[in-house]
DNA sequence: CGTCATTTTGAGGTATTTCAACGAAGGTGG
DNA sequence: CCACCTTCGTTGAAATACCTCAAAATGACG
């Protein structure tokens, strides 16, 4: 499945800054925040740089701890499949985060792609390494697992809403937020499917077709196509987000 | 509102091992694990011991962040009200947690006594000068960050599912795991009340009666007073807590 | 042993889930 | 470049489960 797989690098540009990075004996979640550049320079040499297109999984759950990654392009997923046959996604990996959340040696998720990716590979074991050589390196680690704590915290707020217009609004917010945006005009970039998102905010599929519909018809938003759309009516959005 | 606030002491038995600790620039959360002896030494000298009765607040939602806190015996809350006017518990601390997460200098959630607890409370500054101090102490209390990442996708897992009896279920499950239990016979300690329980599960406090109800209704479980019960039909008790 | 807070119970309302089927979009191969 | 196929998304209607409101009952505390 991996389509290219590189040796590992020095380059610093290709290297990119860390985000987020749940991993070790369990763990995973997204993070937040930039690596020195030293830091970036020392992982970018025990990296392998890969170019990955939609729908790879890169591990499953359970399967044992071999690697950490972080995204260079591209959204990546972290889901768990439950007994009844639903899926529940439990963080989406933006670039710069870092990922591979295991608990006793086994990968937590499993996490796939949702498009054309970029990731660097690190074996956990170089990692580690590289972190108990590195006490500043493990210390912008600590701060950016304790971002992702709160991410899951604000995960788990937004998923306690009782409306789905008002979950998917959250969403599309955070969207806003943190999904580089490489228009030029106000649209917002909706990488995943409709289907990502109910497993995110824990819906129905159907759920957030109709929360979609419902505040695209009340004129607060405009879809262009199922991958980008618009916040038109910013008052009455950002009264539907804080409203809860 | 602090009952007692002795002066920092050495003395290694009356310092808990940690759990967990969110902390710092932001976070908050519960984690796992025991510090090693000599960390729970260090520890030891720079914190302040703490006895405090039900329904202290520790600190709220936006305040300045000055102290972490680490559980000794009993267990501490710590939510967010919303604009609603709803609570969400976004954890239950309990012994050898650590505790009060931040973000930007602030602390993100309201931290309350549930019971009669003890804490030890560390000047975040001190703690942060061990923590540059000692890269070991930094490593564990990194391995409890990720940890508590873990627990609150568990958590936010748990909310997901639509069933009030099955959250209730899952929820009694995770006391059973992480609760201290002093008892000899097999009933299971519910130190907090129902109201509370609601509010972390993300349902109405009238659901989590009727699910309690209907838990003990099918003879599942036994509950002997509001705070203490027990598991009578174990097989249908994990049947119910893994079916979704 | 009385008061206050918490919990239980009942009845009705509402939003989402389900089930089913249609429609649109993306990808592949001829 | 178009047709076909598969996946994904939209729509409609009924069922379910929780929420809300209100009131009684139970338990905690002093």
């Amino acid at each position: 499945l991996p389509v290219h797989a590189n040796t590992p690098r020095s380059s610093l540009d290709l290297m990119p800054s860390i985000r987020a990075i749940p991993f070790g004996q369990s763990n995973d979640g997204a993070a937040v925040q930039v690596l020195h550049r030293r830091h970036r320079l020392q992982l970018a040499t025990i990296a392998t740089r890969l170019s990955l297109g939609r729908g790879t999984i890169l591990y499953r759950e359970d399967m044992p701890l071999t690697s950490i990654f972080i995204v260079g392009q591209g959204v990546v997923k972290a889901f768990r499949d439950l007994p009844s046959g639903k899926r529940r996604i439990t963080a989406f990996l933006l670039p710069e985060d870092i990922f591979g959340l295991a608990e006793n040696g086994r990968y937590v998720n499993t996490a796939q792609t949702v498009s054309q990716v970029t990731l660097y590979r690190i074996s956990y074991q170089q990692f580690t390494e590289s972190l108990q050589r590195d006490p500043d390196l493990e210390f912008q680690l600590l701060s950016k697992v304790t971002h992702a704590l709160r991410e899951s915290q604000r995960h788990a707020i937004v998923t306690g809403r009782r409306d789905a217009a008002g979950r998917l609004a959250m969403f599309l917010s955070m969207l806003e937020t943190h999904v580089p945006q490489a228009q030029r005009d106000d649209s917002i970039v909706v990488p995943m499917s409709r289907t990502d998102i109910a497993n995110y905010l824990g819906l129905s599929l159907e759920a957030v077709s109709r929360a979609s519909r419902e505040l695209a018809r009340k004129g607060i938003v405009t879809f262009g196509g199922r991958h980008k759309m618009r916040i038109t009516d910013r008052t009455r959005f950002e009264r539907i987000v804080t409203a809860f």
